[in-house]
DNA sequence: TCTTTTTACTTGCATAATACAAGTAAAAAG
DNA sequence: CTTTTTACTTGTATTATGCAAGTAAAAAGA
């Protein structure tokens, strides 16, 4: 089953128990940008553990908003990609960015998502 | 100080420090709703703790996105109102709203929001 | 070929967040 | 008065997150 944990059949409430944490959003971010590999999510200035960016790929590739691509030229370095649910996730960044933009000072935006 | 550990500059990630976590759009999809008391927030079918909820008000008062009215008639049941600021989140939860209903199975709307 | 580096993780442990049950204080209702 | 309702707080168990370190395989370099 892919989520076996629905806290009621509200819209908000099913969409958030899947990207409704401090870190999801920041990877599927990173995809949307064009990201693709491990050390590139690890890499990003939030700093995210190596363990968490484990279970939190993981669990978007269970969730079905990405793949994982084994069959690279370069074996053992697998590739993410958003499917097309995932890329369908991009309404969702663009609000919340742009919500920062607007809101929070000091914010800055270094890569057009768009 | 308002806001004080920041990740990163990015508007996303800053965002996410406000309101990346399972309740806290939950609450404000409450305050959109409607609702303003304790009690109707505590019951809605999520089924929050009622400690995770004064954390949440408390945070949401003190990041100026919901204000504590306590100048009602009835007093010490105090009014939970969105800011101008607070309803401006709108767009963010009308978009994973979207998102849900077009992507997650057995997800329905009670309220419209808009 | 052998050594070093890089990548993609896993493991262990400390700390923080959340969940659950219960209790409390003040106001309102009966 | 007594009971109920509302808006919380407190204590404790469970879960999640953060941090440092370790590991295995592939790639790069000498």
């Amino acid at each position: 089953m892919s989520h076996p944990k629905k806290r009621s059949v509200c819209p908000v409430a099913c969409t958030l128990d899947l990207i409704g944490d401090r870190w999801t959003l920041i990877v599927i971010r990173d995809l949307l940008a064009g990201k693709s590999h491990f050390k590139e999510f690890a890499d990003s200035p939030e700093g995210i553990a190596t363990n968490i960016l484990a279970a939190r790929l993981n669990r978007l590739v269970e969730s079905n908003l990405v793949e994982r691509r084994l069959d690279t030229t370069k074996a053992s370095h697998p590739e993410y990609r958003l499917t097309r649910k995932g890329r369908s996730l991009k309404p969702v960044l663009s609000s919340i960015a742009n919500w920062g933009m607007k809101n929070i000072k000091g914010t800055a935006m270094k890569v057009k998502v768009d």
